[in-house]
Parts: structure tokens; C-alpha cells; sequence
RNA sequence: GCCCCCGUAGCUCAGUGGAUCAGAGCGAGGGACUUCUAAUCCCUAGGUCGCAGGUUCGAAUCCUGCCGGGGGCGCCA
């Protein structure tokens, strides 16, 4: 698809070429200026050609104006030459409508890439051991990771999500032996899980007094992964595959991608323990595979998983990890690339934390201690829109603050109520202009509307018409938060169109009801299309 | 000691592969409800973009050093 943005910049590219005389041009900048005085749009256009032309800036800047001014005949109206070189280009009112048009004709496809251009992915993320109920800092995986899914999907890429199931290991033992011990009335052990929901788990497996631990175990975690995908589900994440951890065991994968790393010779014993020269790529020391009592390391199941996934065939596979895996990082890539992938196939994305606030007083969470908050009882708390809002206002890579005492306002102080708001209003007032209107608004040529538009009909058009852009930055950068400062935007820009332009009975003050009519349902799309990446739901009414 | 993240308005943070960016929300102060939802809108912040250098015509945005905060550095997972 082809967004008006798009074709205004193929038409500067096409601008530059011809003043260029041939050749190649590096793809110049188009962007919105800050300020109104700098017109719609902006291009260092002129300043790329300059040095290779042996001209001024300025004067190159003419020639390319000269050029767009023929190419894009009634929908610039004007083109000045500012500053050091740049071309400020004001669009006439024209342009906008027929943009605001093209919004429309795109329909749900509006913003999203073309599908032929995507790729098949894998994002793994979550993964939390399934010994106890998911933390809040899990929740902040999780949205991030299920939104940035919905992104990449929406860009046009293939997803799956997939959650590792870490069923075996020390951690298990200990959720087992916790188990049997609350069955037979006991504390659990002091390296075991204290929490209260082992006792209501014990309780649901029959007979787990007289069980040995590895058996209560198993049911234990098929019970926490019930859970767990039901808290999943309700925070609107619902995940594509889960991979077991012991299934690599028991299918020999283990093993047999540990001999595929003996054959160009990765691997030495040393010490009687099995080591990988992770230092061959780029890590600061090699790791152990096997221990010298002959126990596989995490390590080593982390690598036949990865393989695993690598022998699905993606283009892509991505692994959103906490911020505690930041040293796993150098040695997950080593083995990859020692098996033969692609550096750029794989992606490791760290997460940071999340402290709650609550009364200025900060609370980290963590699962052994007992005392934790869960994604359940936050949701619980703030609901779920805010839940998944507030947990991805910030970027990954950045410790997240998220104060309770705002969330759990339900009022105007609360952001996330604001871009929905002004969603149930657009809903309002095209139920006050009523299906048909509406109807007719859509097949009308609001492209060819006469009206004089009002600076913030033009302000919301091109802020509609960044859309695009968005997503793509977005998904990118896998920066779903991106979208919530951009739904703001769009919200307050509505604001201001609403304010300015009465919608129903537009003729009144000389306006084109259609045009509004139109303007309102673009605008309702784009932030119902951004609320649903990042999994808030967009009300008709409130 | 080494590695990663962060240090932007009172608070929480956007922006960060250079030029026409110092921004949003909250807080605080002052206004606007016979309106198409006031869960809204309008006005008010003058912050050396941690500090010091460097590269450049130009840096919050790139490089180096330092200071401060957080996290990670196991034959644990």
C-alpha cells in the first residue's frame, strides 16, 4: 500500500533525481517540521545534492522546488527555501482531503505493511519457571512482547509467540518437594517455594502426600500452567506454542546438539566438566555444558532450544529476556553462531524492571520470598486496559515506575482513559450523525471537498497521515511504547478538531459535514487499530 | 574489577544514527459547562538535556573520560 506520506516523499525523491541529472541520490529526509511557520512538511533535500552538484544549498533547494511544484501540480501550495537549504513545503487543502480520502480507501489495512514484504518470526517471551503464578514483572513481558507481536503482525510480518516451559531442573525439584511437604501439613523446605498457593496446589493433586517429588512435581506444573495461561489469556496474550524444556531431554535434542558442537571442535573437557569455547565469539569466557558430575547445565538445554527453533525455519527469532539474563546474552549468541546461525537471526531482547508505587514507596517483587505482587492481583487492582497501558508506556530497555495511586484513578488524571475517551466520543458523534450519514460520508469524494480547512482539521489529517510511519518505527524498533505517546497525539489533536469544528450540522458554519463526518471515522479507526496493538480496548461509549 | 541500562521541566518519562525542537503527562496556579460525551478544553513551567573534554558549520542526539543510580557477572536456573 501507499500512504499519502509515501508518495509525497517518492515525489521529492523523483524532485531530486531530476535536478540531480541522473545518478543516485541518498533517500532524503521528510518530516514535520515543529513549527507551523516551517510548513506541512520539510526536506534537507537540497543539502544532500548540493555538495555533488557544486551549487548552493538555496539554490539547489529552487530547483528541486521548481521541479516538485511541476510534479505535484494543485496539492502544494507553496515550497520556500529556509535556512541553510531546506525546502518547507505547505500542502493546499486539497492535498489533505484527498488524503484523508486515501485513509479511507485503505481501510483496515491502513497503516500496516505490505504482507508480501514480511517475514515468519518467533518471539519468545514470559517463559517464567511454572512454579508459581505470574509476577508483575512477567506482565510487563508479557504486554511488551504480545504487543510488539501484534506490531510485527500488523507491519506484515508472520508471528509466532512462544512461552518456554522451564518443566525440569533444580527449581522443579524444589516446587515438587514444596508441594509433598504442604500435603503431609509440613513448611516447605528453606530452599523451597513458601508461598501459600503451594498449599491450594497440593490440595488439587489427589494423593500427593504419598507421592515422591518428581511426581508431584509433573502434576504441580501442569496445574501452574493451567494458571498461567488463564492469567495469560486474560490479559489478552495468548500464546502460539509451548515449548518443554523436558521434552528436549527426552527427545535426545540435548545430546545431539551437544555432539554437533564436538565436530568443528567448539567443545574440550576440562576439569571433568564439558566446555564450550564461547570465546571463540565474542563472549569474555567459555561455559560449561556439562558439569563435572555429569548434570547438563541450563546452558546447555538453553542452546538445543534455540536450535530448535532455528530448525523451524524463521527468519527471525527474537527472545525477550529479564534483565537478571543480560549475562546470557554474549554465550546464547556464541553457541548459535557455533551452530551455524546467522548473527542477525537472532535477536536477544533484555527487559528491565518494574517497581509499583504506591504512596511515593517503591516495592520490588520477587517469587521466592512469598510476598509478591501478581499480574492477577494487578489486574484486579487497575484493570486490565490499565494494566497493559501503563506497563508499556515505557521502553524496554528502561526500569518502569508504575504508580498505583495514578492507575487506579479512573478519571481524566489517568491516561489511558484519555485516548479511550476520545475514541467513545468519535463513537458519539457519528451515532449522533447516524449510519446513514455515515454511509454517505464514506462514498462521498470527500477528496474533492471544497472546504477551507481549519488548522486543526489539517493538524489532525496529518497526524493521521503519521500513522504509517508509526507502526513502522514501531515494530523496527520493537518499541511498542511508541504507540502509546502516539495515540495521545491522535487524542489530543481530536480534541482540538472537536473544539474547533462542530461535526453534525457542519453547514451551519460553512463546513462540509461529509468531509467531518469522514474525518472523524479516520481518526476513530487509527485509534481503535493503535488501542488493539497494544491490547487496550477501544469502548464505544464510557 | 568487567559488562549492560539509566541520569532531559517539581515528579514520571518521551525524543537520541547531527541542521527548523527542548517536549508530553502528572503536580501546582488561573480560566471555560444552555456543548456533537466537561472522563473535556484553554492559559501559566523558562529545565547548563549528570559533569568535563573531543569531532563538526552545527550534538540532548556521535566519541572519550569522570560522577551518580539500578542491574548482571557460578560446573544456579
Amino acid at each position: 500500500m501507499s500512504d499519502p506520506v509515501s508518495e509525497l516523499r517518492s515525489a521529492v525523491l523523483a524532485a531530486a533525481l531530476a535536478v540531480r541529472g541522473g545518478g543516485s541520490v541518498e533517500p532524503p529526509i521528510l518530516e514535520r517540521p515543529p513549527k507551523p511557520e516551517f510548513g506541512d512538511y520539510s526536506t534537507n533535500a537540497a543539502m544532500l545534492l548540493a555538495p555533488g552538484l557544486g551549487e548552493p544549498p538555496r539554490q539547489v533547494a529552487d530547483q528541486i522546488a521548481a521541479e516538485l511544484g511541476a510534479r505535484l501540480g494543485d496539492s502544494l501550495r507553496s515550497a520556500q527555501v529556509a535556512g541553510p537549504g531546506f525546502l518547507n513545503l505547505f500542502m493546499s487543502d486539497a492535498w489533505c482531503a484527498r488524503s484523508l480520502a486515501g485513509i479511507l480507501e485503505a481501510g483496515e489495512a491502513y497503516g500496516g505493511g505490505e504482507r508480501s514484504a514480511g517475514r515468519r518470526m518467533n518471539v519468545e517471551f514470559v517463559s517464567a519457571n511454572p512454579t508459581g503464578p505470574i509476577t508483575v514483572a512477567a506482565g510487563r513481558h508479557a504486554a511488551y512482547g504480545d504487543s510488539l507481536c501484534r506490531i510485527l503482525e500488523f507491519a506484515g510480518n508472520e508471528v509466532d509467540r512462544e512461552y518456554y516451559v522451564n518443566d525440569r531442573g533444580t527449581q522443579i525439584e524444589r516446587f515438587g518437594a514444596s508441594i509433598r511437604a504442604r500435603a503431609n501439613g509440613e513448611p516447605p523446605p528453606e530452599d523451597g517455594y513458601q508461598g501459600d498457593y503451594v498449599v491450594e496446589v497440593a490440595e488439587r493433586i489427589a494423593g500427593a502426600a504419598g507421592m515422591d517429588s518428581d511426581e508431584a512435581a509433573a502434576l504441580g506444573v501442569k496445574i501452574m500452567l493451567e494458571e498461567i495461561r488463564a492469567t495469560l489469556e486474560r490479559f489478552r496474550v495468548c500464546m502460539d506454542v509451548f515449548a518443554s524444556e523436558r521434552s528436549l531431554h527426552e527427545s535426545g535434542a540435548v545430546t545431539a546438539v551437544l555432539e554437533r558442537l564436538k565436530h568443528p571442535g567448539h567443545v574440550y573437557p576440562l576439569e571433568g566438566a564439558l566446555w564450550l569455547r564461547t570465546t571463540s565469539f565474542k563472549d569474555d569466557k567459555d561455559r560449561v555444558l556439562v558439569r563435572s558430575g555429569g548434570e547438563l547445565t541450563y546452558f546447555a538445554s538453553d542452546i538445543a532450544y534455540h536450535e530448535d527453533k532455528r530448525s523451524r525455519g524463521y527468519d527471525r527469532v527474537i527472545a525477550i529476556w529479564g534483565a537478571d539474563h543480560h549475562g546470557y546474552v554474549a554465550r546464547m549468541r556464541a553457541a548459535w553462531e557455533a551452530l551455524g546461525g546467522e548473527p542477525e537471526g537472532l535477536e536477544l531482547l533484555i527487559m528491565q524492571l518494574v517497581n509499583l508505587l504506591e504512596g511515593g514507596q517503591r516495592s520490588q517483587m520477587s517469587k521466592r520470598g512469598g510476598e509478591f505482587v501478581s499480574l492477577d492481583d494487578l489486574m484486579e487492582d487497575i484493570g486490565v486496559d490499565a494494566t497493559r497501558w501503563f506497563l508499556l508506556q515505557r521502553s524496554h530497555d528502561t526500569t518502569l515506575d508504575l504508580d498505583l495511586d495514578l492507575a487506579r484513578r479512573q478519571n481524566q488524571d489517568n491516561p489511558v482513559y484519555y485516548a479511550q475517551y476520545a475514541h467513545a466520543r468519535i463513537a458519539s458523534v457519528l451515532r449522533r450523525a447516524g449510519e446513514q450519514r455515515l454511509g454517505e460520508a464514506l462514498a462521498a469524494d470527500v477528496g474533492g471537498s471544497a472546504e477551507e480547512l481549519h488548522h486543526s482539521s489539517r493538524r489532525l489529517v496529518q497526524r493521521l497521515l503519521e500513522f504509517p510511519e508509526e507502526i513502522s518505527d514501531a515494530a523496527n524498533r520493537r518499541a511498542p511504547h511508541r504507540l502509546t505517546t502516539y495515540v495521545t497525539e491522535v487524542a489530543q489533536d481530536f480534541s482540538a478538531f472537536y473544539r474547533d469544528c462542530k461535526v453534525v450540522g457542519a453547514a451551519e458554519e460553512g463546513g462540509d459535514e461529509e468531509l467531518r463526518i469522514a474525518m472523524c471515522e479516520a481518526t476513530r479507526r487509527v485509534i481503535a487499530r493503535s488501542l488493539d496493538l497494544l491490547g487496550v480496548a477501544a469502548p464505544a461509549e464510557m
